[in-house]
Parts: C-alpha cells; structure tokens; sequence
RNA sequence: GCAGGCGUGGUGGAAUUGGUAGACACGCUAGACUUAGGAUCUAGUGCCGCGAGGUGUGGGAGUUCGAGUCUCCCCGCCUGUACCA
C-alpha cells in the first residue's frame, strides 16, 4: 500500500522519502541466534538479504540509500546519545517541559529544592542551597538521579525467568510474555528506566492533533489511564502490641487501647446501635450541634468506652444507668483516668436526662464555655503520630461518607505493620493464597471474593470513626496506591465485598434502591446522610469534599495515571549496550565523542552462572575514563574499597536496551541517514519535518507508538528537532490472514481410552459432516463399523465399548490445491511427516478407501492468522514464480479495504492475473504492438477520464481494492472498444503503474520510452469527457424502481414528468389512478407515489 | 464490564450528499474451441417462482416521496483493554 502511494505521488511530482530499515536487534534475533549457535549479527546479515530480495523481487520503491538497521553501530551510535541525552535532562512542570539537568544544579545552589516543580521520584528529602552546596558528590548524584528523564532505581519489574530478562507491559499479554508465552513474576531489581510519566499529560493531550485511527487513540488514552479525583488519607488507629505505649505519656491520645482498641471499637459500636432510652435522646440533641460543639457517641480513649465526648474541649459526658449503682468504685477510678488525660467528665442519671434534659443541656454548655479558655486538646490519633495512614486515591470524593471500610491490596506495605495478633493467622494464610495464584488465575477468576481482616481500625477524616481495614486481592498493588477506600452503595466491587464479608453498606445517595446492587453512576446523584455534602450533586459534593480534606490536611485533588515509568534495562546481549560506566556504584555517562559503546564478543549469548546478563561475560568490558577506551576487567581497581586504589578504570553497564530504544526514532535517521556529525542535520529535519504517512500494525499501540511519541516530545523539547509529533497519519493494515487446511483423524477408544492401533484412519471431509456432525447417530455407528477392521487391532475389533471421535489437525498447505483437494503422494512424499502419513489410511469423498485415483481426500478449511505452527503461511516467492510480482501486488490490494483483516486464498488470484493477461493483450497482439495514433473516440477518452478520476480519488482515500475494480472496467471497456489509440493507452499505463510496476514499465518502453515510466506526470483529469447528454432515468412507483427511461438531461421538470406519465409501462402501473405526487429530480430519480 | 469497529449473495467485497442494492472478482452452471485443460472465449448466476411477479442489506420500530446509508431499541461477531478504585 505504501508503494503504489509513494509511486503515486512520484508520478504527481512530490518529492517522496520512502525508505526501509531493519528493527534488527532485539529478542527474536537473539533467540534465533542462541538456538543456531551463530552470532546475532550474522544471522541478521542473512535475513536481511532473504527480505532484501523479497522486496526487490515484489518491486517496492524504497530508497535503499537511507536504509538503517538499528543493531549498526553507526545507528545505535546515536540512541546512546540520545540515551545520554535523557540523562542530562529533567521534566520542568512549570515550564512544562524538559530542561538541561545543569538549569536544576544552579536552582539548587541558589535555592534548594523547595520551589522545585519538577516530575520526580516520590519523597525527596527538601533540601536549601547551603545544604546543596555542603553536600558530597556522591550525594548530589544520588538526588539528581531521582529528577533526571532516565534514572537507576530499585523498582518492582516483570521478570520472566524463562527468557531471563525484565518485560515491559506492553511485553506481557495475559501475564506471560508477549514472545514465547512465558511465565512472568514480579521481582525487584535495579533498573534504568524512563520517565514517560513525566509527559503523561502531553501524549493524552497530543492526540487530539493527529489523524489516527479512533481505536487506537483510544488504546493509548486507556493506556495512559488518566482518572482525576483526590488523594485522601486515613490514619490508622490501633496497632499491635508492644509499640503503642511508646509516645503515649507524651501527648495526648484518645484512642489507646493498644491491641485491644479494635474489639473496644467494634464494642462501641454495637452499643451506638443499641443506646438506652436516656442515651438516644440526649444524643439526639448533642449532634444537632445546637451547641456549637462536635460531640461523638460511645467513643473509646483509652481503654474506656464512653458515652458521649466533645474531643476539641475534651469535654466526657456519662449517662448512668441502674447498674452504675454497684459500679461507683470502677467509675471514679475510670474517671480519675480520664482526667488524667485532661478530659473533664460530667455524669447524669437516666432520668435526669428524661425529665428534665433542658437542663442537663444547661449544665453542658456551662461546662463548654468552662473549657473554652483552656487550650484545645492536641487531638492526634498515636497511628498519625508514627506515621501510619493509609493513602488512597479515589475518582468519588463526593462517595467519602459512604466509607463503611478500607480494603489493602495483599501486598501492601502496611499489612504486615497494622494487623493484629489475633488476625495474623487468618491474614498471614491469606496473603500466601494469593502468592500462589498466578496473576493469570486472578484476573481470569474475578468473580471468586475472597479477603481478610487485618484487626485494624483506620479514622474517618470526618466522622472520626473508626473503619475497619481489610485486605484483599480485587485491589491490585499496582495501581493508584495499593489501597482503596470502599464504598459499597458506591462501587459494584465494594458492594460485592461487603456482601459477602457482613460489611454494613451505609446509603448516601437520595432516592436510590441499593439493595441489589451499588449505584456506580455519577449521574442523577444527591448525596445525603453525608453532613456538609447533603444535597449536592456529584460535581459539586466532589469539590466541597476536596476543599473540606485540604483543610484538615488529609486529602486534595489529585490526577492519577495509569502510565507507569518504563523500564529500559534487559539482560539480553543483543541490544545496544548503555554509554554508562559505573564509580563506586554511580552511573557516569561517557561523552559522546567515543561513542558508539560497541558491544563486547561473548562466548555464549546467555545469563552468566551467577545470574549475570550475557554481557558480564566479556572479557573486555571496562572504562578506562582516562584514555577513554574499553579495556579489560581485569584492570578495574577496587576503588570502591580504598579511593586511593582508583586507577581511573571502572566497570560497564552490563545490561542492555528494550527492543522499543532503536525504534522510537528512526524515522529521523531517514532524513540524514550517513550523518556522522549528528543524528540527522537541522535542514534535512527542517525539510522533511513529520512523517505524513505512517502503515502499520496496531500491536504497536501502547508500545513503539507510544514510545516514539514520547522521545519526539523530548527532542522537542531540548530543541534536537521542530515537531512534537512524529506520525502526522497513520493508518493500521489489517492482517492478511491464512487459510489452513485440516485432516480429519478418526481416534478409536475403548471404555472410553483413546487407544493405540497399527494403522491410523483419515477420512474426508463430507464424510466428517456427514457421520460425525454433532450426535453420534445410527449412521454414525454403522460408518464406525465398517472403518474397525481398517486399524489392525484385534483387541479392537473384538471389543464391545468401542468409540469413535474425529480430530482434526493441521496439514501443510502446500498439498492442497484450489479445490481443497489433497495432493496425498506429495503429502507422503513430506520430507519432514511424510513418514508419518505412509501407514495411514485415508478415506475420500466417496467413502472409498484411496489408492491412486480411486477417491480424492478433501480437507477442512479455517481462516487463522498466518503462522508457522498452522502451516499455513504462504511464500510470496511462489506465488511470484507463478503469477508473477505484479499479480501479487494488485491480487493483495484487491483482496479488500487495506485497515480490514482478510484471509488470503490463492484460488482467487486468477482473477487479477487474467486481467494482467488481457491488459498486456490491449497493447500487444499475436502480431506485434497494437497501440497507433489513431484519434481517440469520444467513448475511450470516458473511459481513461473516468479512470483516472477513480483512481486518483481511491490512492487519496486509501482505498486500493476498488482501483483494482476500476483498472478491470477500463480493459474490459477499451478491449470492447477495439482501442488502439496511444494517446488513451499510454496515460492508462501511468495510471496503473503505482500498482502493477513491471507490466507498466515494460509497456511503457514498447511504446518507445526510454525513460523509467515511474518519472512521468500523472495524467491529468479532464471533466469534459465525462459530460453525458441523457441519463437513464429509473423510474419508481412508491419507491420501488420498475424500469429505467431513457431521457436527455437537459429536460425540465415538466418535460420529464410529461414524457414519464405518458410511457405505457407508467400507465400499466398506475392501472387508471391518479398519482398523489410525482418527484422529480432532475439527473437522478423519478418517484411516483399513489 | 468498558472502548473501538463490523453485520450486504455460496466466497472476497462494491454502492458519492439518502436516489436503479450486489460493481469488480472468485466459485458454480451451460455451451464453443480443443488429444487435453488449472488455457481461451460466449451466456447465465441474490433468493422464491415455469411465468407474470414477489422478495431481499442481522432483527424490530421510526424519519422520508424514497433508507444498506439517518434516529431509537434488540441480537450477533471481531479487535483492544480490564477487578484502574
């Protein structure tokens, strides 16, 4: 497709770049080589002369001078430095783009790092300019690493033990590897990575400026995951034992009953569910808040439950029932506790608050005011004080009084910190379930709900209540912070949970029924039972509850990304080895004038013993940063032992780069692809600018594509190149599918054993449809019957459990012809399973057993993506002996719309190839040339005019397969015509020559041209031929056309309908009624309605 | 579940702003020429019907003089993605 468009706009006088290249580092390359013992580069070598002539032989128009292969040093030369590059940069939020990390260093000698916007690691100790300026080296190296665009870190990968390597994301498919369908488990490993989250926002927003298909715009925006709402944290309340008194005499707390606190609250909590009389009434006052104070009911400080407690002026209210009688001992001592706290408690009797509760609300508000002028009580939560707050992000704020719990992903960091001794066992049980399930079990299974409580209590930013704190796998540890808070009238997956585990599903939504499910939707809510956000509707309770978290300090607005920072170390050898030499453990760029970093000979390309990549076995592999050279390892001193050992030599990076390093801007190298000076020049980047048009697969989306944009952004940024964007159109091909072909085995069992026999028994496939479609039927068994004697077993033919089932497995398709018939000698004569079908018995259509030509075998057919392991891949090498290149060309465009997926089926192929044949006979007959300078007839130049018009229309719209239509009119047309004039037939042939290049040339120089036809002008389309003077008009009753008129055009309405009633067949249609309306439009249609 | 796309003969697929549904091929049928046919040529081929005619673009409704095309509902298929909080 992109050869009869670049042909095309050859012939329309554009300068066109349409180069070819090689991706030739990387996994493939790498394991072919490993299992054919040779070196990746000469393997790769020989490839590239397999394609090489491939594409020759099918005439592809590529420049061959700018042909790149990113495994040529030459090329990679230049991805170590833009590699470098990344380094010596960091994403500036305020100017919003990258920036020399050097700006960074003078910010950070003039005024720390508090004013500092940058995208970075997370948790950066702040720093001021004295304190940069006092620090080490070492130090300073350590910080910039966390700002700059790619950066070492420790992080949690896909490693994938079979391959030995780390995968990327976009690597993994369904949890094993995208090549070779590997297990792959999460390990923490040191790592280079990039940071493409820092450019998150641009890439999302970019695509709005290109022309990409909408299916893959939407793939890289569902990649990048953006999901705005808040970040909110909950303090956690109780912990186990042993650390809670630690800084409890210290300040005040209110929740301190250490390991016990958790039953104390679910205590409390069911007396809040079940107050007396007295209580309920009372409480119905206190929390009008006519009293100008926060009072909380059935609380827990320390290790006493109380009923009532304004914690702002530490304010305890008790109310007495009966039972306090007997109980005046526990109760002072209880009260001399609490007062030791600094709380002031006050005691009413059951009836005092029945009878006379004006008055027990007179004595309240004394004591409030009593307490006002002391200095409010530091109301901190211990769980706080240490540290220990659960962060979630949630896109539902508006939702946060709907939190009846908290749920952890297993992995979670804080699991093994909060849970209690009592659910330790339950939780440690729980967290090995889920090790051992393979991610692959836990998102195919994700109706099973299983989780554990960890015995910890986490506080409401607002209520102040303690919500229990679970774990569980539906929340992934991947994603957002590990954490979420539930909300089960809110969210399907919480609600679900809830049920399961009796977790109370409080309702906060107005008129909404949820008791069958949650309501998900953000539409049509009001948000009740939710204090200050009552009444509001989902944007406005979002922004209230943000405002309300920021001011408490525990929550704000926040934008979540799915797009994580890519890893970019593989431990693989052929890729391009890293410009990076290490002292004492710090990454030191080497300069770009030694690169490129070759990579070293090795022995064998895999993991050394000790769990090494490939490339730590070198033998020279080390930077002497003096002479700048690479040396041996045996030269590198230990200076990281003794700095006075330092001899200037130091050891290379031993990993190497992901496959997706060398493509993500290549397109660049085209422009100037023998530039040793630089990349590509500032006037080829200027002169070429973005790739207009852009053919490929959409598997790209959410890596190459992704990726490419990324590096372009950056290039962009740092001024390397002008555009933001590198692929201005892009169109995704559909795939070519195969058709394979199948052999139908009848399998014998025995009591239901599938057993073995001397012989095995093939049959055709009317025979499958016929005898095994579905139930196994009186034919069925009586078809069996006769097929037993034919396996040779006795025990077999003896047994009275016999059972017969058909499978069907792959045949190569090169034993089948058109009519899906088995060439069965070629097929016994397979070098490879010709053996294996040599005893067989095969059946064919007839039902007669097949020995030379007494039946023919036919095979089932399946359309399945083309693949060795179906054999069903055809060679385009055969079909180009056959039919020849351009028949293939035009054959593969003529198959459907190029973005649709379709299978190819060689039985087709005739239809283009006989048109080749009849197009080559327009020109040439038995006796010579047929082309003269015969004055072209007004019906052949339609014809050309027409065509060129089509034609030129379809390359605009990329819609190949209808030219090839067109071009098949147009020689049928012009072969009716008897045309011989050349002035039609020599433009035709530039017409057709995008598609069909060699008959058009050889043509082309029949008609006496010694110049390439690829350099002629397209012709030039003229209107006036196709001016047509009447018009077969269809002629409709309601609608339904019943016959065509013919009529001039330049009729009027009137004339028409005059000479349209009058046609006999108008008559015989109407049968004497008079029509209600007649339509008429001129040119197109008559419609005749009654 | 979500997102994107699609649904037209036996098959691949055509059909401009709504205006003769099935272009162009494959396959199939019949015939011609041939020792032969995986060559070439001729005719036919959506379905039902001898025919006149009827019917027909996944199903149902709607807008319209007129719907494959526009609107709504439903069904099915493909691709991508996913306990994304």
């Amino acid at each position: 497709a992109s050869d009869i468009y670049a042909r095309y706009k050859r012939h329309k006088g554009f300068n066109v770049l349409h180069p070819q290249g090689y991706d030739s580092f990387g996994l493939p390359a790498e394991q072919y080589a490993i299992q054919t013992g040779q070196h990746p580069a000469v393997t790769t070598e020989e490839n590239i002369k397999t394609y090489r002539r491939q594409l020759d032989q099918i005439g592809f128009s590529f420049d061959w001078s700018r042909e790149v292969r990113t495994s040529d040093p030459s090329y990679y030369k230049w991805t170590q430095w833009i590699f470098i590059q990344l380094f010596e940069s960091w994403y500036n939020n305020k100017s919003n783009k990258a920036e020399s990390i050097e700006t960074l260093k003078s910010i950070f000698a003039s005024e720390g790092n508090a004013n500092v916007d940058a995208a970075c690691d997370e948790n950066i100790e702040s720093f001021s300019a004295d304190e940069w300026n006092g620090f080490s080296s070492e130090k300073q190296q350590e910080l910039l690493l966390k700002y700059r665009l790619t950066y070492l870190a420790e992080t949690e990968v896909n490693w994938c033990p079979a391959l030995g390597t780390v995968l990327a994301n976009d690597e993994i498919v369904n949890g094993v590897s995208e090549r070779g369908g590997h297990p792959v488990v999460r390990k923490k490993m040191t790592q280079w990575s990039m940071r493409i989250s820092a450019y998150a926002e641009r890439l999302l927003q970019g695509l709005d400026q290109i022309d990409w298909t909408e299916s893959l715009k939407e793939s890289q925006r569902n990649w990048i995951g953006k999901s705005v709402g808040a970040s909110v944290r909950f303090p956690i309340l109780s912990f186990p034992k042993g650390e809670e008194k630690s800084d409890r005499t210290k300040r005040f707390g209110y929740m301190t009953g250490g390991n016990n606190s958790h039953l104390l609250i679910s205590r409390a909590q069911d007396m809040r569910k079940q107050p007396t009389q007295a209580e309920a009434l009372l409480w119905g006052q206190l929390k009008g808040k006519n009293l100008e104070a926060k009072f909380r009911q059935q609380h827990l400080i320390d290790d006493f439950i109380v009923d009532f407690v304004c914690l702002s002026k530490g304010l305890i209210i008790e109310v007495d029932g009966k039972i306090h009688d007997g109980q005046k001992e526990a109760d002072a001592q209880r009260t001399l506790v609490l007062e030791g706290l600094g709380h002031k408690v006050i005691r009413f009797t059951n009836d005092e608050v029945l009878k006379d509760i004006d008055g027990v609300l007179k004595k309240i508000k004394h004591e409030l005011l009593e307490r006002e002028s002391r200095p409010s009580m530091k109301v901190l939560p211990l769980g706080k004080d240490l540290g220990w707050e659960i962060e979630v992000f949630t896109t539902r704020p508006d939702t946060i009084f709907g939190v009846s719990f908290m749920t952890l992903a297993p992995e979670h960091e804080l699991v093994s910190i909060i849970t209690t001794p009592e659910q330790k066992v339950e939780v440690e049980a729980y967290i090995e379930a889920t090790a051992k399930r393979s991610e692959r079990e836990r998102m195919a299974d994700v109706k099973t709900i299983s989780g554990a409580f960890t015995g910890a209590y986490a506080e409401h930013p607002f209520t102040k209540e303690p919500i229990p704190v679970w774990i569980g796998d539906y929340v992934l540890a991947g994603y957002g912070t590990g954490a979420v808070m539930s909300v089960p009238c809110g969210d399907q997956r919480d609600y679900d949970f809830a049920k399961h585990f009796n977790i109370e599903i409080p309702n906060i939504f107005e008129n909404v029924d949820i008791s069958q499910e949650a309501y998900g939707s953000k539409d049509n809510v009001v948000i009740a039972n939710s204090d200050f956000l009552n009444g509001l509707n989902y944007k406005k309770a979002t922004e209230l509850a943000i405002y309300e978290l920021e001011k408490l300090g525990q929550g704000e607005g926040k934008t979540n990304y799915r797009l994580r920072d890519a890893v970019f170390s593989r431990q693989r050898y052929w890729g391009e080895p890293f410009p990076v030499y290490y002292v004492n453990g710090k990454p030191q760029m080497i300069d770009k004038a030694h690169l490129p970093i070759r990579l070293p000979e090795v022995e064998k390309y895999l993991p050394t013993e000790t769990g090494e990549p490939p490339l730590g076995r070198a033998d020279v592999w080390a930077w002497n940063a003096k002479t700048n050279k690479i040396v041996s390892n045996d030269l590198v001193s230990s200076s990281e032992v003794e700095t006075s050992l330092d001899n200037g030599i130091y050891p290379l990076e031993l990993n190497t780069m992901p496959g997706w390093a060398g493509s993500s801007w290549y397109f660049f190298r085209y422009m100037d692809a023998h530039n040793e000076e630089t990349f590509a020049s500032e006037e080829a980047l200027k002169y070429w600018e973005s790739v207009d048009l852009y053919i490929g697969g959409s598997e790209h989306a959410t890596g190459h594509l992704l990726y490419s944009r990324f590096w372009v952004k950056f290039m962009k940024d740092r001024g390397f190149v002008g555009i933001e964007e590198p692929f201005k159109k892009l169109i995704n091909q559909g795939m070519i599918l195969g058709t394979s072909a199948f052999l139908f085995k009848v399998v014998p069992f025995i009591n239901g054993e599938r057993i073995k026999t001397k012989k095995e028994v093939i049959i055709s496939k009317s025979l499958v449809e016929n005898y095994f479609n579905g139930t196994y039927s009186e034919e069925t068994s009586a078809f069996c019957k006769k097929l037993t004697p034919l396996y040779g077993s006795e025990e077999f033919t003896k047994s009275n459990s016999r059972l017969f089932q058909v499978d069907k497995f792959h045949v190569k398709v090169k034993y089948v012809n058109a009519s899906d018939e088995l060439d069965l000698e070629g097929l016994k004569s397979d070098k490879e399973f010709g053996e294996d079908y040599q005893k067989a018995v095969f059946i064919g259509e007839n039902g007669k057993i097949i020995q030379g030509d007494t039946d023919t075998y036919k095979v089932g057919r399946e359309v399945e993506k083309m693949s060795k392991s179906k054999y069903n891949v055809v060679n385009p090498d055969a079909i180009c002996d056959q039919y020849g290149a351009d028949s293939l060309r035009l054959y593969e465009m003529f198959l459907g719309p190029l973005e649709q997926a379709k299978p190819w089926n060689t039985a087709g192929i005739t239809g283009v190839h006989g048109f080749l044949k009849k197009f080559w006979k327009l020109y040439v007959g038995d006796n010579g040339l047929n082309v003269n300078d015969a004055k072209p007839t007004a019906e052949n130049l339609k014809t050309l005019h027409k065509t060129i018009k089509k034609v030129e229309e379809d390359i605009e719209n990329f819609s190949f397969n209808t030219s090839v239509s067109t071009f098949m009119i147009a020689c049928n047309e012009l072969t009716a015509q008897k045309c011989t004039s050349k002035e039609v037939l020599e433009p035709l042939l530039v017409v057709l020559s995008p598609y069909a290049p060699h008959i058009a040339e050889e043509l082309w120089s029949k008609l006496g041209h010694t110049e390439s036809i690829s350099t002629a002008p397209f012709p030039k389309f003229d209107a006036s031929h196709l001016v047509e003077s009447s018009k077969e008009y269809p002629i409709s009753f309601n609608g339904k056309t019943k016959f065509t008129m013919e009529l001039p055009l330049d009729l009027n309405k009137e004339d028409i309908e005059k000479a349209v009633m009058s046609h006999e067949k108008t008559i015989a249609q109407l049968q004497g009624r008079e029509p209600k309306k007649v339509i008429i439009v001129p040119g197109k249609i008559v419609n005749i309605v009654g």
